[in-house]
DNA sequence: CGTCAAATTGATCGACTTCAATGCTCGTGG
DNA sequence: CCACGAGCATTGAAGTCGATCAATTTGACG
């Protein structure tokens, strides 16, 4: 409760309320508190960490926060608004590895090259935690605790990025954007938000590039969705109608031709009038 | 059979085998060494950590690490061997989400949700090390140089999930594989093997769940490549015979509309014959 | 209000999936 | 030791879905 009290506040007052960190490129004073709640760790290991050097950072809707290809220097935690992570071939293409919010990691791909193979991308004005490579690994004993939960963080932007393969595995467009959709709602649900309604922070490229798809492609599966009721979708507003069918929806991984789970909405596909 | 076990005996003695770390599922003994110099350490470093309680573990061909849904104990790096990396949906299609060789770190996408969000299975006879979770997060201020370890093998493998990315990014099936036989010949080179010349030690199922492909198109791709003269397949042997045009290939984001870089064999895709 | 990017919708064609049948490898057992 | 069988791999044929090109509408922002 208390959690989504504080998520809200952070998110309502993005400019954060705490004064003195409002500087330009790197207050420190309460900057290592904030990280270490958000990122979940307990009341007592937060005082052996006081002095975390912690920088904070502002970035602008579409800015970078690094590029690709750009030397690591430190590992940022987002602490209000989202990125897109991407890395853009040759050709210009831009490919999405996936999304940001909240408490995740940024960057931690960089600690084994020493350059960033992707970039991260801010899809609204956003606020990140920066934390220098330098700082991050000399502290001794103390960092104990603070290394559990990077691994954490860490461990979760791997298992992200399996998500990614979940929704490109399917073969149909519409079940890649019924699996994206659900793991939208699933991340909604975990930060104790609705997860019917929710506004989409990227573009139908973007989600077209995350699905493996052409954006036209991404437009037309969300009207196949509507169109059957799942989902009510006004523009960047969506709208979950019927759980169940969207669920069944993402399960398909072949063709569908065994009946779609009689229960709730019939998810029949042929929808040409 | 008999080649079988010539085959692994050769693998497992790679390391110059140190007597009587064969013990059956945990000697302790040099374990330790061997983990921290397969992961890079600085011999510096390895005195304080010489007591790490380090647990062996042998794996056979086809058989599970650990497999989804199961509870997270121990963090394993790959000794000998190979793995493959996948999720199961619930109709039993088998989405491949790497490969995993020598030095590569198992498991750790399990840190955050303390079950195994993915499965490993071993490609081939296999040997893994395996440090308990307990140990590894209680080691204080000694452990430093074993987390900076662990954090670039952890940063690899987010790395390689993106390369994931990279290959079902590709429209055609062709650029697809190319770009995958571009990732193997990398990873050779980077071990010091041939990168023009290897053994796939996955089926061509495997490596069309991890294209996003079936796998009569994996086969067909192969053939196309065959043709043009850019690999020699042979079963799971490939020697690349024009790293340029391969190269060539594996760029292609659109319809390869412009010319495909004049120089070597000309990479027209037009082979009907 | 005017401009530009984002989003939707339509039409065409090619490539991939799927179904099907055969050849090949390799490990097991006769 | 050889022959058999099960999975692996290749090849063929047909239907379909999605990429691409193109035109229009909507929306955002100055």
């Amino acid at each position: 409760m208390s959690n989504v009290i504080r998520l809200v506040e952070a998110r309502m007052a993005m400019p954060p309320a705490s004064g003195r960190c409002n500087v330009r490129m790197g207050g420190e004073c309460n900057s290592a508190q904030e990280l270490l709640l958000m990122l979940g760790a307990e009341p007592l290991s937060m005082l052996e960490l006081a002095s975390l050097p912690v920088l904070t950072r502002r970035v602008r809707a579409g800015d970078a926060l690094f590029h690709e290809g750009s030397a690591a220097e430190a590992l940022h935690f987002v602490r209000a608004g989202s990125f897109k992570i991407v890395r853009t071939a040759e050709d210009g293409y831009e490919q999405v590895l996936g999304f940001a919010d909240r408490a995740e990691v940024l960057g931690f791909d960089a600690l084994c090259t020493a350059t960033h193979p992707s970039a991260a991308i801010a899809l609204e004005d956003a606020s990140v935690f920066g934390l220098h490579l330098r700082d991050f690994f000399e502290l001794g004993e103390h960092g104990a605790s603070l290394h559990r939960l990077v691994y954490r963080a860490a461990s979760s932007a791997l298992a992200s990025r399996g998500d990614l393969a979940d929704v490109m595995a399917a073969v149909a467009a519409e079940v890649r954007l019924a699996r994206f959709l659900m793991q939208l709602s699933r991340r909604m649900a975990e930060r104790g938000q609705s997860p019917r309604r929710f506004h989409l922070r990227m573009t139908r490229r973007d989600i077209a590039s995350y699905l493996g798809v052409a954006h036209e492609t991404v437009s037309r599966s969300f009207g196949v969705l509507a169109r059957l009721g799942v989902v009510r979708v006004d523009n960047r507003e969506v709208e979950v109608m019927d759980m169940a069918a969207l669920h069944a929806f993402a399960m398909n991984t072949r063709r569908p031709f065994d009946e779609p789970d009689p229960s709730s909405v019939s998810a029949r596909r042929s929808m040409r009038a």
